[in-house]
DNA sequence: TCCTGTTGGTGTCAAATATACACAATTATA
DNA sequence: TATAATTGTGTATATTTGACACCAACAGGA
């Protein structure tokens, strides 16, 4: 049973790059270069070659399109229906990542593909079916922070009770009361005090870091109700 | 930028039906008829045409391989590694359903593909990288147990809560409290009495069925802790 | 027919967890 | 130095969970 005989599906993979920025959830974004919808943004992503797996093709693509590099990336989803691309049958498996911010450059993708974070509550039209894609996303990306702890992967190194929660907060899209949001979290024993505070406008505030050996740990646990 | 100018993947889509039987979890099986693995068992499936959708080629394969049809698919994930078929680079699409026994015979596939029932616990060894898939199928069933109430997807359609416990003791494979599984199950409204009761050694029991304008609710709805 | 084995069905109390809620402490800035 | 803004803290109540033991109803065999 031959496998070239007749006109197949191609595949490629896309990646969703959520980050935490401004006091918003981004997501990561490029500006197609060439037609189909040349001039669209667009999730970063493209073909699987033959010799390559699924993830190796979404951490190459990543790469070569917006510069990142070493995320941890979650499969999302496998999008296939028949008319989502102008230029024949394409089969898209979707991966998604959060990353903190700080660590990424858009602009330093090596194609030099025009990559750059948009909010994610204003983002501007898109190719393909990558609407609903980015929708998918999110809505997998509040079930996560429902059940665990994820938003860390979101943060900077450092941040505050202040800041972690206001991230909880707009990602679930709902207040959630200080002292208790402060006893769950220190009470599951991920994250500590730096020592230092982060002054400002008010009272400083103590900052803190995600315990990387709980890591493994964390990922499992659940953690809002 | 042209679709067929260089190698690419193949897309084939397979399919765990998991049923309860012989008071065990069992899942649908193939007997290979032609090779790679020739004679050997597998998970139903084959390659998506250019003009369907990947559900659309999972319940076409379904029904050609064991005569099944009209069940719910939900999406397990995409299985993309390079070496997965001798024949050459294809990446699977891999489809789940729960399915009540009664409904299906699994002989009546129209190409006459021998198709059977196998415990979980003990399966015979799979073509491809199946077992991998069915493991992998076997977590994801367990993980949707903890935190909905599928278990009646899979139970005929009037059972007992004697048979009802039993299969959520073996799938999650923990003892349950029969009093505190009662009160929740009870509690969370999903299932009905019938007013029959089922005869046979000791008691008889009630016989309950699930309420099937709770479907949608009850998909969402976390269960166990 | 009655004894025995087997499965079905029921309630309560204690512990753990979740929720609701208000004010003093510390800084920047006007 | 007064004011505005933000951080940080404890308790009481309600809800949920978990542990636990006995009687009820039937079948089958003595």
């Amino acid at each position: 049973m031959p496998l070239e005989d007749y006109p197949r599906p191609s595949v490629t993979v896309d990646v969703i790059i959520f980050t935490w920025r401004n006091d918003e959830l981004e997501v990561l974004l490029i500006k197609r270069k060439y037609p189909p919808f040349e001039g669209m943004w667009s999730i970063p992503g493209g073909f699987v070659e033959i010799d390559e797996s699924l993830e190796s093709a979404a951490l190459r693509e990543l790469k070569e399109e917006t510069g990142v590099r070493d995320v941890y990336l979650e499969q999302l989803y496998t999008f296939g229906d028949v008319g989502r691309d102008p230029r024949g049958r394409v089969i898209t498996v979707a991966y998604f990542a959060l990353v903190p911010a700080p660590l990424i450059d858009p602009r330093a993708g090596s194609d030099a593909a025009q990559a750059d974070w948009w909010s994610i509550y204003d983002p501007p039209p898109l190719a393909f079916d990558h609407a609903r894609i980015l929708a998918y996303a999110m809505q997998r990306l509040r079930y996560k922070l429902e059940y665990t702890a994820a938003a860390f992967e979101l943060l900077p190194e450092t941040f505050t009770l202040g800041e972690l929660q206001a991230a909880y907060e707009i990602i679930l899209g709902e207040e959630l009361d200080k002292r208790n949001f402060r006893r769950k979290i220190l009470s599951a024993d991920i994250i500590e005090e730096t020592g230092d505070y982060q002054t400002g406008e008010g009272r400083p505030a103590r900052l803190y870091h995600f315990r990387e050996d709980a890591v493994a740990e964390v990922k499992a646990r659940r953690l809002f109700p």
